[in-house]
DNA sequence: GCTGATGCGTC
DNA sequence: GTCGGAC
DNA sequence: GTCCGACGACGCATCAGC
């Protein structure tokens, strides 16, 4: 059987279709590449691969309409709704006041978060604009809380320049860019790029760092700003101000102003000393619940205390930092409005419910830009603008709300009434829904004091971005529950509720080690807040969690995930001295399939979604493959496209072609093979204690491997560094992605709360000289956001076509870069900014970069496989007649800088790489995979 | 009813 | 999915 | 080693807009 064989070396290549091999050029990470003969033919193969296609969003202008519309009465709520989401059957739910949890049924509840983006009509009312951006204020709350930080969030411009040399090309190109003279000291050069319909005038003046400016648009507020500076020694930030003015007709043939400021500044994270940590850790330790807290026993909880809080924990990026401001709203909330705790859990990990629960948002950030320049009374236009230099919609959102008057302040917002808000947005469907929504979003806006608004788009554009996720949200929970523990609550309301006083840091701290174990261990049993709370915040709740929250059929369990591997000698490494086991690493999708003991069958990815309504097929295939006596389980697989009569295995692209949801047998036209490689659960009886070896026992004597149905991952317990070369290359040939190593015996147990990813997983793409690179032209780019404001976050590559003279589109490349290559990067291209696309740029439609470059520079970037693409434009028209072809993982290695432009990799190359990869070609796989 | 834009999930 | 940065 | 958040290609599902 096997037939293809390997051609390895270390070095690979093999190239199955003629093309040519060739030097390979690459090296990863180390520099040192470069030899001169990467150069152009740089073909190669690669494996497996998948082909597909795809779409695409743009931005334009777009403006607001105005009016008004109904109000609902959404903000007084009250009460909270969660819904249990599955069943469980155990039975320690306690209720912590009332509301709450409810008791289990079967499914699942509902999840979500949200993205951005989208369009909105508009009427043509143009608004005149005016603005200016002030710059967040950092507040410190006054309030109790010890301590602290800082904050500081925000933002900065962007960069770059102007290049008025390049000469103009299309006329449609809505961008237009300027060229602001100034920059202040030390910064980075600064271009403006405004977009107009007509023409524009920029002026762009500087004022001091702090300065209040005011500005008026004709018909309209003015918003002040402040300032704060910013006393940070280590690194000082840099501010740099910019503000101009522009005009520029709309459609109407009105003139509209815009006047902006701009203010770059990098952020800075408090750095602080490990003395300094220890003081401030010290004094957040003092935090009272009750008395420190910024509301009264058994009113609902602000939603401005989870602001302040957010903050906190945004000027810092110390963990530990981060982990106690979270932990002491905790403790507060669980002493005054115990009710709240899970909804505020849910805020933190920005979620609405368990992922299983199949709730989503729907909101993108087109919505939330109509949102907020309803809500701030600017023009689309505008906050599009300033979404390039802020990189932050929620920092906008902030900075220029409304000032005007109302005339009745709204209520003070409540974390229970934001999340309900959320939920309804989750569940608006249908015609207008989205209008529906965006008005909801809107009204909330108007709503928010403070920081209240940056914080809310960010939890509806699905991002926090606080430096806290999921892990750090258990621990802090943790450690509320250990520091301030309901009975004590209960027993001693006015005293210190807290447990570390008279226990040394020591003794503590292993208390505290122990119990997130637990409760870690819990939570990826029983991945679902709305269950594992109430059974958390009852008396003893953490010492008694495993028995609580025991893993069951048909609740998802928290996926073992792998580490990338640079080698096999990395392997060996973090491996010796234990027995290991090395898998095939299959292209497809994870699968973890559930049969309870009532005969319900529920398929769950590796993010837990629940995909049972995809897989009617697998689900109909498992009383072919379970054994004699399986009355319920939980199998680890992955699901991947196969050709029944071929014994083929098929691409990934392939497989996610296939319809989502609600598909009917009969309907199915890609069947899917199973590769099982891990079972948690049988029979009543949890696995997931047992060493792998032991579970892979019973995985083998419960499960038949049964044609196009279920295979079990193939395997080989090999350690010689030649053998797992060897076995590598199989797997590549075999259409897999490389391997899965995984222990057999000592830390083998199924454990994901522990390490998440205590697999390793080899590929060819990891390993220097076994993957070609490519070598491309960077063309345009985009605005980074987030952390990325003010340098390009994501750039867009061509390759060369040699016989056409031009250069088509591979892909888009975000990843690869330190954060000084962006800064460098940004820097270098500024000169060969040019207004518009050229014609020797062959791109879609749908992909509009922010900015357009001259061709420069020559990056050389790697990637694991190519695919046939419904929007790049390489080699378009020879393997189909309308799709060129992408990279799938592109990342950036290195420039190139003894290559110009023209030598860079041609499409004609691209092609042959694509036609190496084995999985496109036509030759049959043997089939014992 | 159809199409394109975009959300949201997979990798 | 990949990657870099901070811990 | 762990955690977090920048960013990638794709393709179905959904809804706005015609």
């Amino acid at each position: 059987m096997q037939s293809s064989m390997l051609s390895f070396l270390t070095k690979k290549t093999d190239s199955t279709s003629a093309s040519q091999t060739s030097p390979k050029k690459q090296q990863q990470t180390s520099t040192t590449s470069k030899d001169d003969d990467k150069k152009k033919s740089s073909t190669t193969n690669n494996n497996n691969d998948k082909s597909s296609k795809l779409k695409r969003k743009n931005r334009d202008d777009e403006q607001v309409e105005e009016e008004e519309e109904e109000d609902n009465d959404i903000f007084d709520l009250s009460d909270d709704d969660h819904k249990v989401a599955s069943q469980v059957s155990s039975s320690s739910s306690s209720n912590f006041e009332e509301k709450s949890i409810s008791p289990p049924t079967p499914t699942p509840t509902k999840p979500k978060k949200a993205a951005p983006k989208k369009p909105a009509k508009s009427t043509t009312k143009k608004t005149k604009k005016m603005e200016e951006d002030p710059k967040k204020n950092n507040n410190n709350n006054n309030s109790t809380i010890p301590a602290v930080g800082t904050n500081n969030n925000n933002t900065m411009s962007d960069s770059q320049e102007s290049s008025a040399s390049s000469t103009p090309i299309k006329s449609t190109s809505p961008i237009k860019q300027t060229t602001s003279p100034t920059k202040k000291d030390n910064l980075i050069p600064t271009v403006t790029v405004l977009p107009t319909k007509k023409n524009l005038e920029t002026t762009t003046s500087t004022t001091s760092t702090t300065s209040t400016t005011t500005t008026k648009s004709n018909d309209e507020n003015e918003i002040l700003e402040e300032e704060e500076e910013l006393e940070e020694e280590e690194d000082e930030e840099e501010v740099i101000e910019e503000e101009f003015e522009e005009e520029e007709e709309n459609e109407k043939g009105e003139t509209v102003v815009l006047k902006k400021k701009i203010f770059v500044k990098k952020p800075v994270k408090q750095k602080s000393t490990a003395k300094q940590l220890e003081q401030e850790l010290t004094n957040l330790s003092k935090y009272h619940p009750i008395t420190d807290a910024q509301w009264k026993k058994g009113l609902p909880v602000p939603y401005m205390a989870l602001a302040k809080t957010f903050e906190l924990i945004e000027g810092t990026s110390r963990r530990l930092l981060i982990i106690e401001h979270l932990t002491n709203l905790f403790r507060s909330i669980m002493a005054l409005t115990p009710g709240d705790l899970i909804n505020t859990i849910y805020m933190s990990i920005n979620k609405i419910g368990p992922s299983y629960g199949g709730k989503e948002l729907g909101i993108g950030e087109s919505i939330l830009m109509k949102a907020v320049a309803e809500s701030t009374g600017r023009t689309m236009e505008f906050i599009k603008q300033e979404l390039k230099t802020v990189g932050d919609l929620g920092i906008i959102a902030q900075s220029s709300r409304m000032t005007q008057t109302m005339m009745f302040a709204p209520p003070p917002l409540t974390i229970q009434g934001v999340f309900k808000i959320f939920s309804q947005i989750a569940d608006m469907t249908g015609n207008s829904s989205q209008n529906k929504k965006k008005d909801l979003i809107t009204k909330l806006l108007v709503s928010c004091k403070e920081s209240e608004a940056l914080y809310i788009i960010r939890s509806l554009q699905g991002k926090l971005r606080i430096g806290l996720a999921e892990r750090s949200v258990l621990i802090a929970l943790t450690r509320a529950m250990v520091i301030s523990p309901p009975a004590l609550i209960a027993s001693e309301p006015n005293g210190k509720l807290d447990t570390r006083k008279g226990k040394t840091t020591e003794e503590f701290a292993s208390v505290i080690d122990a119990a997130v174990a637990k409760v870690t261990r819990a939570y990826s049993q029983l991945p679902n807040y709305d269950l594992l709370v109430p059974r958390l915040i009852v008396a003893d709740g953490v010492d008694t969690i495993l028995e609580t929250c025991r893993l069951m059929a048909g609740i998802p369990v928290k996926p073992m995930l792998a580490q990338p591997t640079t080698g096999i000698t990395q392997v060996l490494d973090r491996f010796q001295e234990m027995e290991f086991t090395c898998e095939f690493k299959y292209d497809g999708e994870r699968a973890q399939i559930h049969l309870t003991e009532d005969g319900k069958i529920s398929i769950y990815t590796r993010n837990l979604e629940d995909y049972t309504g995809k897989y009617p097929d697998i689900i109909a295939n498992v009383k072919r493959f379970i054994g004699e006596g399986v009355t319920s389980f939980i199998l680890d697989c992955e699901a991947v496209a196969y050709d029944p009569t071929n014994n083929k295995i098929l691409s990934f692209q392939i497989l996610s072609s296939r319809p989502r949801k609600g598909v009917s047998l009969d309907q199915i036209k890609i069947p899917v093979c199973v590769f099982a490689f891990d079972l948690l659960y049988l029979n009543g009886k949890s696995l997931i204690d047992e060493p792998f070896y032991k579970r892979r026992e019973v995985l083998y004597a419960n499960f038949k491997e049964t044609p196009g149905a279920l295979t079990y991952a193939k395997h080989a317990n090999i350690s010689d560094v030649n053998d797992i070369q060897l076995y590598l290359q199989e797997a590549i040939d075999g259409n897999c992605e490389g391997l899965m190593v995984k222990t057999l015996k000592e830390q083998s147990i199924y454990e994901p709360s522990k390490r998440s990813y205590n697999w390793l997983k080899i590929k060819k793409d990891y390993m220097a000289g076994m993957t070609d690179s490519v070598d491309v032209v960077p063309i345009g780019a985009w605005y980074g956001k987030g952390k990325r404001t003010g340098v390009y976050g994501a750039y867009l590559l061509a390759c060369y076509d040699d016989d056409n003279e031009d250069f088509q589109t591979l892909c888009k490349i975000g990843t690869g870069f330190s954060d000084e290559q962006l800064k460098e990067f940004t820097e270098i291209l500024a000169p060969q900014v040019t207004n518009s696309c050229k014609n020797t740029y062959i791109v879609s439609d749908n992909l509009k970069p922010d900015v357009w470059f001259n061709p420069s520079q020559v990056w050389e970037v790697l990637a694991a496989d190519l695919s046939i693409s419904p929007i790049h434009t390489a080699a378009v028209g020879v393997l189909d007649p309308n799709k060129g072809i992408a990279l799938r993982f592109p990342r950036f290695i290195q420039i190139r800088k003894d290559k110009n432009p023209e030598d860079a990799t041609t499409a004609s190359q691209i092609v042959d790489m694509y036609k190496n990869q084995k999985i496109n070609s036509f030759k049959m796989v043997d089939e014992d995979y």
